[in-house]
DNA sequence: TATTGTTATACTCTATAACTATA
DNA sequence: TATAGTTATAGAGTATAACAATA
């Protein structure tokens, strides 16, 4: 128990490390004037539920709604996402893909991931299979 | 080929998701005023390894020197690191914790821990593996 | 000349607080 | 009253550029 503790706080600490660690080391890798990390984390919520509202995509990604409005009407700005009033309640608004949005993260999302995708490719296949399986009990935690 | 460039391509999407997702809902519930995670992160580095130059620390965490000295100057200013002359070599800075902050960072980041333990807690003994041995993978993509 | 660090400046991401509009 | 969103302001983290000191 008392060993089980420690190793799990141990477990702990390296994935608080390596999260931060690898974030900055993309953030490093890939300074494309672009598109940032956090603008490709809202497209791709989008392109995969279609519309959201930003009271949606503030939940999702764990910022509070005034943040996510702030980073929306930079994208909003720039052509990449599109703003519709809700059909049905008038203090929600919904939030779409542009066209310009859907190809501008098609091409530059697959540039940011060039670096990744090459580390990853050195990886075999049992360790990418752990890797992957753990992506999916990290979603878990973070849903908890 | 095809096939697993595709599934390759759909993992690096998702470890970058969550990889994003898991920082800010770390952000999120861990808002003490007392040590941010960055400062943790500089202050674990610095505890294991005694005594490390700037640019030491720049490279370990990949920002720019100029970004790790600001840090710096910060926790110097807050008591929490001190700072001292190279013996050798006159233009370079070793920084060491002081004892305020091996206690400091000791009971703050334990505290800061608290909510991952807790989440990981809820992972059985074979999950627990899986997410430490990925730990491992994804130090080993950080330091190609 | 190359390296280490500092200073000055700016941008991104996010937060809190106060407000408006709609339900 | 409660919820969705906006506006204003601030702070943390990082970057680039220009500089000084030392190797």
């Amino acid at each position: 128990m008392t060993e089980s503790n420690a190793s799990l706080e141990i477990a702990v600490a390296e994935l608080l490390a390596v999260t931060g660690q690898l974030l900055r080391r993309l953030r490093a890798v890939s300074n494309t004037r672009e598109l940032t990390w956090s603008q490709v984390a809202i497209m791709s919520r989008l392109d995969d539920a279609g519309a959201l509202t930003t009271a949606d995509l503030a939940r999702a990604e764990s910022v509070k709604p005034q943040s996510m409005g702030a980073a929306l009407a930079v994208l909003e700005q720039e052509g990449l996402v599109e703003r519709r009033a809700h059909p049905s309640d008038g203090r929600q608004v919904l939030f779409t893909l542009s066209e310009q949005g859907r190809e501008t993260r098609r091409q530059v999302g697959l540039a940011k991931h060039e670096w990744l995708t090459a580390a990853m490719e050195t990886l075999n296949a049992d360790e990418r299979r752990t890797l992957i399986e753990a992506i999916g009990l990290i979603r878990r935690l973070c849903d908890r």
